[in-house]
DNA sequence: TGTACATCAGTGAACGCGCGTTCACTGATGTAC
DNA sequence: TGTACATCAGTGAACGCGCGTTCACTGATGTAC
């Protein structure tokens, strides 16, 4: 049995998202520890008590910012899988890819970036969980590739995460570009070459 | 004309490191944004209107802490560029360097490593800046290497970047061990093998 | 060396302020008949 | 369809609290003679 939602129920699932949205754009300039109820419901306007009608307490809201930030990286994740690890022209597609999400998701990025080492612990447990998944499907795609023959799976590990943090750190390079195109550029060609420089090595690997 | 420092310049000196101490104490469970002047002077054992005697502000006080990390810093950076990037008994004692120097300066690598994107600009800049000229250090060393002979100086900015990276995320792997052997020896495993694909990579970065 | 005055690191009280949380409330929406 | 009661998202006042900063002070250290 499928019902739309009435207006009251519709009203309340928007007044969260705009509370979502208002701490979004606070934390463009701040850290998560920092970011106050006050500050978020003013951004928002709502009364302050009115938060309690949507989250339990600020510790809470803040895991709710996580799964929002992931949920808008999952898309991403899914075309880097489809893409990675292949000759040259791959390399390109998926550095265009990543340099088109920046742009699109900033603010989640941003946020994610900060607080994977920030003052937080399960946001940085929850935050880091989903980088070693991104990294265990990595190894797995690597694995079904015809290169990979030959090759312990530790070592396709170890190549997976060389790839991830490859990947953050990237994302890390172009947030602090702040959309400038130069740096923009320059950023993506270093990746570039040294994905090449990765997967020429990796080619090379038993070779020894 | 030297002279050895009198009762009171001493004894403020002391104060003021012990201020500095108390803020590193307080920075390895939470963020510099969310540390408070009276939570500091209070980890100190000095009264909130004493802390304006070593620091005309909060920020300042930041900064300083900045200054602090740097300093315990530069031995290490020393030492790696003495050895990095040659055969692979070098490779293995550098990151046997660097999780050394993890263990012994903890609090500052945690700290610079937070706030490498954390929430306040200028402390973010000072860091960024430090790294960029570690990376630019580490391409003139590598420059200087017979096994760059023939190599674009751009190509070798590109590697030296990689390889300051990867430092990087390698010393906030070890920190996120919090001290854990087995964490500790994998990534170190890990953070080895992944140098010798890099160093593989470029062995064979001029073949084609 | 002894004395008289200056310096200044650290104290403790006071300030105004914004914080997170609680509570009784209001009035539009939902439900039962 | 109309009516009477229940629900509950959002309000606004109030609370106790810790914050950063100021200020006049104290008493040990420094200096001039």
């Amino acid at each position: 049995m499928s019902h739309t939602l009435g207006p009251r129920q519709s009203q309340k699932q928007q007044t969260r998202q705009s509370l979502l949205d208002a701490g979004m754009r606070l934390l463009d300039h701040q850290g998560l520890s920092s970011l106050g109820l006050r500050e978020v419901t003013r951004e928002a306007g709502l009364t302050p008590s009115g938060f309690y009608r949507h989250f339990p307490d600020l510790p809470a809201f803040g895991m709710a910012l996580v799964e929002e930030s992931f949920g808008s990286l999952r898309t991403l994740v899914r075309a880097i899988r489809a893409e990675q690890a292949g000759p040259d022209e791959v390399i390109d597609r998926s550095i265009d890819l990543l340099a088109r999400y920046v742009h699109e998701h900033r603010a989640n990025l941003r946020f994610l970036v900060r607080e994977r080492h920030g003052g937080v612990r399960p946001v940085r447990q929850a935050i880091a969980a989903r980088i070693r998944q991104f990294a265990d499907d990595l190894a797995d795609d690597l694995a079904a590739q015809p290169e990979s023959a030959g090759w312990d799976p530790e070592d396709l590990r170890v190549l997976a995460d060389l790839y991830a943090d490859h990947t953050v750190t990237t994302v890390a390079a172009l947030l602090e570009a702040e959309g400038d195109p130069e740096d923009e550029r320059r950023i993506v060609a270093t990746a570039r070459r040294q994905l090449r420089l990765i997967s020429i090595g990796r080619r090379h690997w038993l070779d020894t």
